[in-house]
DNA sequence: CTTATCTCTGGAAACGTTTTCAGAAAAACG
DNA sequence: CGTTTTTCTGAAAACGTTTCCAGAGATAAG
């Protein structure tokens, strides 16, 4: 099975001319006449030739491939993120490479060896990590992004959800429609973005003055923990003891309903219920759940536009410090919180509207002030 | 900021051996004495030498890296199928390059240009494409799995679900229960796995002597195409006019239930309702959704095992025509058809049970009748 | 002691590009 | 027409590996 591969000589032997000038003209780099350009590029096509990439990278230094690594592989978040960084990177002809599953340290630092070389640079995102312990591991040659991390090292760029601002702003609505005892479903300890939505949460409770009432309870994260942290809620008094719930994400709002629906509780008229993330199904939940929009694609969108900048701007950026991010939120009131009289999930014609709210964004603001575009995905 | 990335050259200086030998050490191909073997491997490490992978596989012609073309990246479906991917490349310790948002042909194909050399094998999922014309675009010595095609041409290994034996599984748990006038909320006109689970539903009901009550509603296998389907069912006649809906996905089965309780109509006593998938939050619904479990993050495992096994054996495997794998579906009973009068979505350890049934797989069988052993991810 | 077989090692040729440098041809200019 | 500039082109040197080949010791066999 030889089939030797068509190389560059080969193009070069049967157009009559030099590599060099074969190179000149797929690169367009340096000058040559309009008829050998033609006939070179015509022996190419008829040729079918594809330049060897692991060649042109041994030499040019540079791979035209980003990394992205990724805390585990799981859900609609995931898939949203991914998607959009799908999305940037084809748009800038860059290719993907994909590496998941990574709880611990461990396991980051040992998949980041292997990319070593292989991509020009890195996304990571890893909610449970801070920036100091990136830094120290990844070479400093590398360009990276942080998506959703504590990003502890100002000079790493790292792109996050306004996760507080739209907290709070969820919260400071359930206080609008009259709920006073408001619990809340934590997300997994160490995750950051589930710190710091509980952090809102507290925060706006404080500027109520209800910080007293504040009623935090474990979760996950997924379906089961919003369930369980329900169930136990429900177990401990009779009656629920609180007029709202609201749940660190979508998923656990999902088993907060379903927990809630088993005890014979009616949402949203005994408890309201409310959610974080606006996942595609939370419009068709009964009731249709009121959350937190957060645009996911877009997250990855900006993490690849960021980080292609700093590739493009050579290992350290002349203009100092690096940038942050911080993405706005946007509220989305549906009737698990009592605050719409209508029903039903959604116009018949699938635009958003008839039945929904969307409520003012939670404060956008660019690491230096600059306000973000709403180009979303 | 020069910094030279340090070589294989630079270990062997600082070693005091050839750049062969360190080779040699690196790969254990050939003979090096111990003591030699210990110094270079103690350089490399103290230098932090990393072996540049260009370099590499531009010599022995092989990337260590799997591509993954994908149709689009929407959803919990794609997640899990990355995922399973994920975990087998990783535990093979070769790398992923991933390419989504592949709609129509020429961006597949161009897609497929833009890896060519950068990878040593390929996955391919594109429902709505068939193996004829994949065959025809790939190079032919770059082994390729698909996933969920049409497989007309019997050469190119395809790992598929049975969606076929999985609906008709379903259409027969409902005639068991009594359910006789059966909708079925078809997927998009084109892709293959919707014309399956049509296909299923079809066979079943002609089996039973049915076929005339068959009643075939229009989908796109999202939520939204769910909803609109059964309102235009409902606005049709008075009343539903059918005693089940079956949904070919279960996003659509969401929005069918949406639909339904919208109109106020008792799910499961007057419709029973089913879908296909079992995505996590089935069982969360109101409610709880009978669905047909995939595994799917199993289908992207074995895609992988079945790639690297091409791989391996070389361009053609001399075992001759190449492997069609079908896996086993599951019949998950919940309470959406009426079959079960507990309540609740789970048992409160988050173990299975309890509350659901799982019903007889859907006949697996191998490509050439050999089992599936059920080695689950 | 010679010869044949090991075990270990280093030199050098690949692999397929890009890029530098210098030379050749063409064009511009006097 | 000679000179200078400009435009085009080719030879050859990288890039960092792996691998082939042959040589050097050492050990085993005769």
């Amino acid at each position: 099975m030889p089939e030797r591969a068509v190389t560059i000589r080969d193009v070069a032997r049967e157009a009559g001319v030099s590599v060099a000038t074969v190179s000149r003209v797929l690169n367009d780099s340096g000058p040559v006449r309009e008829a050998t350009r033609e006939r070179v590029l015509g022996v190419a096509t008829s040729l079918r030739y594809v330049p060897n990439q692991a060649a042109r990278s041994l030499i040019t230094r540079e791979t035209l491939t980003i990394g992205v690594l990724l805390p585990d592989l799981y859900g609609e978040f995931f898939s949203e993120v991914i998607r959009g960084i799908d999305l940037g990177v084809q748009r800038e002809r860059y290719h993907l490479l994909l590496s998941g599953s990574h709880d611990d340290w461990e396991e980051i630092s040992a998949a980041l060896r292997a990319m070593h070389r292989r991509v020009d640079g890195l996304v990571i995102m890893s909610p449970d990590l801070d920036a100091a312990a990136v830094q120290s591991t990844v070479p400093s040659d590398l360009p990276v992004v942080l998506l959703n991390c504590a990003a502890s090292g100002r000079d790493i760029p790292a792109i996050n959800i306004d996760n507080r601002g739209g907290a709070r702003a969820m919260v400071e609505h359930l206080l609008s429609l009259g709920r006073r005892r408001i619990a809340f479903v934590c997300g997994p300890a160490r995750n950051h973005d589930a710190a710091e939505r509980l952090a809102g949460y507290r925060e706006a409770l404080a500027a109520a003055g209800l910080a007293s009432q504040a009623r935090e309870l474990p979760g996950d994260f997924n379906e089961l923990g919003g369930y369980r942290a329900l169930r136990e809620l429900l177990e401990a008094g009779e009656g629920p003891g609180v007029d709202a719930v609201f749940a660190a994400n979508d998923s656990m709002a999902v088993g907060v309903l379903s927990a809630l629906r088993e005890a014979g509780v009616r949402v949203p008229e005994e408890v309201g219920v409310a959610g974080f993330d606006d996942i595609p199904i939370a419009r068709y939940l009964s009731p249709p759940l009121t959350s937190v929009h957060v645009p996911i694609a877009e997250l990855g969108l900006r993490a690849v536009s960021a980080l292609l900048r700093a590739v493009r701007g050579g290992p350290r950026d002349a203009s100092g410090e690096a940038r942050q991010e911080l993405l706005a939120t946007q509220l989305v009131i549906r009737r698990s919180c009592g605050s719409l009289t209508t029903c039903g999930p959604d116009g018949a014609d699938g635009a958003d509207g008839a039945n929904e709210l969307v409520g003012g964004s939670s404060g956008a603001r660019g690491g230096k002030g600059a306000p973000l575009t709403g180009e979303s995905a």
